[in-house]
DNA sequence: CTGAAAGCGCTAACAA
DNA sequence: TTGTTAGCGCTTTCAG
């Protein structure tokens, strides 16, 4: 109950307190079995009384358990990498985790060794969410490095060999991705564009997959950045081509631009002009019009990452999915494509 | 330039294969002035070699100086949230600290014990970012304990004395929020709602205040909870009433809210109904309308936090602003009050 | 300029 | 069931 003492309290304050030895006091707090139900009561009520908290340092340095987690990513105010971010805590704490983060900047090239300097201590476990470039080259250098247990997220798109891959913890977006294709093909579209997130993406492939099964040459992928102001440069030239009618996008924000563009072009969304995004972000549902678009469960990635983790750290039990499969979710940005040509307007 | 070996190399394996002490091992990766040239290099080249990292926690342990700050929050999903860790976390790179993130739930009651259990280790340095009364608690709690050099980000509505408040960056969002009220009333609306984000906010305030000023009654406030759906549920009241002409939001999310309670509605905006947002999050320059916004810069705010910490923990020199004040940014989403009942559409 | 000694707070052996 | 003995890897002293 008492605050703050002039100076820490360490395990030899309690257990003097309590009149036993330091070891018994690492006992308890680390609930040991062996310990009388006496004594370790006596040992919580010194702990109560000093306000002892065990210091992690002293843990880690000494040898014990494992307690944190290093996450490595680009970009923390991204809508999917906030939410597998928000699942990894939330797991991590439930567990007694601690987690550290460190970001890297996407437009710098680290070498091995500025990698593994952002994990505070070799054998210490990382977690990277690898949407990039730079974050999928960290996770290689992790993965070699024999010294830290880690695990990934991303989609199978990172140019990875998935066998046995027991330390990616990816969504199926690649077969969504073709689904959503595939949805717009039988909307009776003649083509469908792809714009893209900075990545080498499993839901490019999707999308390619579904029009070449349909006999479509791919038109060439529109690239973006993150932003939705990228997204809306780069979509203007591609909504001011009235053949055009169908746009997939790599994720929520970069459909936003694209939809605002369409406004500024005076293209009618679902009218002339469809578009379906990736994420399912908060916003999607309360856009006017209400976007269609893929949901993708990041939070229960990130969940099942540290579960993953754990499993690895403890034995090396298999990992099971514990995350939503992907699904399309029909809102009101997409429609058939026969409207063509209506001019500016709603009904 | 060698990949990792079987088990940690430490101090003494870089002392021995250079020929010198560990302690001068440590000089050396401590940038300690009092080491030769020459024994520099060699250290260097046996670190380099070796492929030796520094063992954090046996560096904190040993007692040398803070390397870490431990950020509490409630929300990393957020806007605001999301900005300010990565301000914060931009700034504690460049110096070469660790950032260590906990999540509280906004749900749940801390007591003092639980939230200092949140924090490594006694002396650790933490950094709240408090925008609700869990977090606001949180920082009150580390403020009482002496044992952490706390420092806050938040705005001034924590109910706290800003008297000498040397821990607390915030952003001036009470006066803005007057001058974006002051703005609504001077285009001719005869009230200004609002509807508020779930924090004692200064935001508030500043509306209260301009409506004061301009012997207006404020109406009820209307609460709303982070998310836009609850903002779109919050607002269909409020845009049912035609008297309603003019909505001040907590936060750029419910605004967006609001637009599309009042898309449902039929109300037209800017026509007959103007709504202000805070935040400037990215999409609010591409909403269609485009929404006019206060300007908040929180990854300076984090940054500012982040220098008032390590500033703290060095001397004691004074803090000094780093961010950007808020402005008020006018886009689409505002106008005139008497174009009320005006149909649909834009001029 | 460099080395030797001591110890940070804790856990993992080993005894008793 | 409990206590004792060693360190974990590093940074402080303090001597040379």
């Amino acid at each position: 109950m008492s605050a703050a003492e002039s100076r820490p309290v360490s395990i030899f304050d309690v257990a003097k307190l309590a009149g036993v030895s330091h070891q018994t006091v690492s006992r308890v707090i680390n609930d040991s079995p062996q310990v009388a139900d006496a004594t370790r009561a006596r040992v919580n009520a010194a702990i109560a009384e000093l306000g002892y908290r065990p210091n992690r340092s002293a843990r880690t340095l000494a040898g014990g358990a494992v307690r944190s987690v290093t996450v490595l990513t680009t970009d923390t105010s991204l809508y999917g990498t906030a939410e597998t971010l928000r699942g990894i805590e939330d797991a991590a704490r439930a567990n007694g985790f601690t987690v550290l983060i460190s970001v890297l900047d996407p437009a710098e090239t680290y070498d091995e060794d500025e990698i593994l300097a952002r994990i505070p201590h070799d054998g210490a476990p990382a977690i990277v969410i690898a949407h990039d470039d730079t974050t999928v080259r960290a996770m290689r250098v992790l993965q070699k490095s024999q010294t830290h247990t880690t695990v990934a997220t991303g989609g199978e798109h990172l140019g990875i060999e998935l066998d046995g891959a027991d330390w990616l913890v990816s969504l199926d977006d690649r077969t969504v991705a073709a689904r959503a294709t595939k949805y717009l093909l039988d909307m009776g579209h003649r083509n469908v564009h792809y714009l893209a997130i900075p990545s080498k993406a499993s839901r490019q492939a999707g999308w390619t997959a579904a029009l070449e099964e349909a006999g479509i040459e791919p038109s060439p992928v529109v690239h973006s950045g993150w932003t939705v102001g990228s997204a809306y440069e780069a979509a203007l030239e591609l909504v001011a081509d009235p053949d055009v009618t169908a746009i997939l996008c790599g994720n929520d924000d970069l459909a936003f631009g694209v939809l605002y563009a369409a406004h500024k072009t005076g293209r009618d969304v679902p009218g002339d002009l469809s578009v379906i995004g990736f994420d399912d972000s908060p916003l999607a549902a309360y856009h006017v019009p209400p976007l269609t678009t893929v949901d993708l469960d990041f939070r229960g990635v990130g969940r099942g990452a540290f579960e993953l983790l754990r499993q690895k750290l403890e034995s090396g039990g298999q990992p099971r999915p514990t995350w939503r499969s992907p699904e399309l979710i029909v809102r009101e940005t997409t429609g058939p494509a026969d409207r063509r040509s209506a001019p500016k307007g709603k009904p």
